[in-house]
DNA sequence: GTCACATGAACAAACGATTGTTCATGGTAG
DNA sequence: CTACCATGAACAATCGTTTGTTCATGTGAC
């Protein structure tokens, strides 16, 4: 089959548009980036024709003979297609919008992470900004939809529920609150904070330990009611009457570990000989104060902390935490939403379990009053305490890189 | 002044685009987004004379009352532009790439997060994404780049020099460098590693401590060296012999200052009484091993790190360290491309100096050989040793929030 | 020898903006 | 009274795609 009769694939025009001739390695670094006119031109055959052929519309027949023509003229080309022109023509931009409200918080970074590698794996990239209020008086999100930038949205957000929700609905775009569910329903991926607590609880009563106390999160969130739930539940299970005194609401800070925790230790009554801290952030605080103390980890008290941030192990001790799979948080959330975009069926809601216990240096059996661990009430046999590990300080594989 | 004869603003065709009338909250949260055909008919007049209004274009004259009527009813409309077809128009996306090595490294996040505001206070997005490699074999800044996505790039790699460039300088858009000097001329925003590691070391030397160990960077990479040259400086400056022994290239890890602390200590001859570490993150490797040996920091060891990150004063003891811009790095690499888009200029060449030297516990005089600090050759007035400052430990305004 | 039809590819209209050019109008100068 | 000009706004082309429609061609059936 002979080529078009129509335009016979004359020379290109004098030079390809702007300087020197495309040097031969293929990507013509220079002057304009070749379009589909030009692959066109190059074929003898219409854009729209070489539009079908690279998209493999497979709504089209086209002859073997032009499909290999146009292939060959998009790669000599180095042809790529203008992502911005497409998405204008379609009204998609291929693009997904992520919003938190910290940018060096290890948690959010770790999300984003598992968010990009899941959008560019799909074909997506990952429009990032952090919570923040915009001179016009708009809200970051409805900036980014309003703009047709994003196709869809990945929000973690302190706001509270109505407004957020009022205001992301407004946007008539898909979106899906990470690290956090609301009453109303909505797609969500959050972690499961419930479960982690009771892993925490069952490891301490599994050495030995019946009064624990539980430096808890903010009543008002979402996280910190589900671990302190977590918490009460483990007790529970293990036969052990939990002491409202030994639970106390915190920051999520360093500061807000330290307060809570001197704060525990100036309570009356016999002391706890274990704690379950609700983040490593503020368990980094509470074991500071511990040695302002004088007090002796894991020896006079054990320390858990939830969320297995590259933090823990270089505290003093090492932490035991429970792992949470962070990253997937933001990998799923992403994943989700692009299949909400493709289908148009309704976006994730998911709660993901804790990945195991690491056990480090920061805990052990109590050492005054009660015997090793031989059975006080043994914890019920039944959901047991999850997958758990025990690791050597500053392995290679724990230990995180940090160039600068 | 009348109004346009051609087409009097008759009432808008039955009602506007789709769904009920748009509510009379100003932004249409339903149906099409207004576009300026939109306006322009609303306003009675044509597309181009609201874009011009709209962007304020000078060269353009228009009566008051017109103006005033499209400024109405893009209100009314609540229009926004749609960038995607600006970008396209325009050939200028108004986005700003920034690749990353990792983005869970807390300097990549502080570097974007003031990447991020820069570029947002100056009408820009970010576009993030890190450094890997694409199943097409090209590169990420290729991609950003040739999908005609990005006007500009700010990049961290790690990657050869030579090769980086090249790959830069094919993309055919203006990029910065940061983290990082080029031996090619090339546009960079980098912290001034030589200053923070002389600062550390002047800081020492005033405690009083001669014998000062230096846990270094990569030799081939480029913050490494420049902090070395910066500790040899200062010591030189101050009278003192370097020992080469002293000095020990590691890892930027936990793993790294670990294993480089176990070497300085086996070395024979006189321990050292103080160290400066590279980063903040070996500095807690370093530690590490010093509690396992046993050794009390800061009486038998000072150690400073760089770097200023929130891990700093979560570690036992809360390490001094000398604090740099990282975010400002990411803010001002940001700018400057910014200004180089806009103007044609050549991009920004920076080097950042140090913020402040951080006091924490980490460092005290040494306790063994020397009187406190009485008069050894005391170190030259010349450059000083920077701002100064204590730290309490724990203080509100330095610990660093971490929800979860 | 037509007619219908499948085939392969061109035509053309969007998408929503920007921007160079043209055109009608009314006032003023000659 | 005509010519000219400044003014104010419309016209129209364009950016690079996608996608619905139309068109030319050659083949097979009748």
């Amino acid at each position: 089959m002979a080529r078009s009769p129509k335009t016979p694939p004359a020379p290109p025009p004098a030079a390809p548009p702007a300087g020197p001739a495309a040097p031969a390695t293929g990507a013509p670094s220079h002057g304009r980036r070749a379009t589909l006119a030009d692959v066109a031109r190059d074929a003898g055959v219409d854009v729209s024709t070489v539009s079908r052929v690279l998209n493999a519309d497979a709504s089209v027949r086209v002859a073997e003979a032009t499909r290999e023509r146009i292939l060959q003229a998009a790669r000599g080309l180095g042809y790529r297609p203008n992502v911005l022109a497409r998405a204008l023509r379609t009204a998609r931009s291929r693009t997904l919008g992520m919003v938190v409200p910290q940018l060096d918080n290890p948690v959010f970074a770790l999300a984003i992470a598992g968010a990009e590698k899941a959008a560019w794996s799909r074909g997506h990239s990952l429009l990032i900004a952090h919570e923040h209020d915009l001179p016009s008086g708009e809200s970051v999100y409805e900036n980014l939809v309003n703009a047709n930038r994003v196709d869809g949205l990945i929000v973690a957000s302190l706001a509270p529920e109505d407004a957020l929700l009022r205001g992301l609905q407004g946007c008539g775009v898909p979106f899906v609150l990470i690290n956090r569910r609301t009453q109303a329903p909505c797609s969500s991926v959050t972690l499961d904070g419930r479960e982690a607590a009771a892993m925490a609880v069952r490891h301490l009563v599994a050495l030995g330990h019946r009064r624990i106390a539980h430096l808890a999160g903010r009543p008002q969130g979402f996280n910190g009611p589900q671990r302190r739930m977590g918490f009460l539940q483990a007790l529970q299970e293990a036969g052990i009457e939990p002491d409202p005194t030994l639970i106390i609401p915190v920051d999520y800070t360093v500061q807000g570990g330290a307060t809570g925790m001197r704060q525990l230790l100036q309570g009356r009554g016999e002391p706890p000989s274990a704690v379950v801290v609700a983040t490593t952030v503020a368990a980094a605080g509470a074991l500071a104060v511990l040695h302002e103390r004088g007090l002796r980890v894991p020896q006079d008290m054990s320390v858990v902390g939830i969320h297995d941030l590259p933090l823990a192990e270089v505290l003093h001790p090492p932490l035991t935490t429970v792992r949470l799979p962070t990253q997937a948080m933001g990998h799923e959330a992403a994943l989700g939403l692009i299949h909400t975009l493709e289908t148009g069926s309704p976006g994730p809601d998911l709660m993901l379990p804790p990945m195991e216990l690491v056990v480090r240096r920061s805990t052990a059996a109590p050492s005054s009053p009660l015997p090793p661990s031989p059975p006080t009430p043994p914890p019920p046999p039944g959901p047991g305490q999850g997958r758990t590990r025990r690791r050597a300080p500053l392995t290679k594989a724990s230990s995180r890189s940090s160039r600068s």
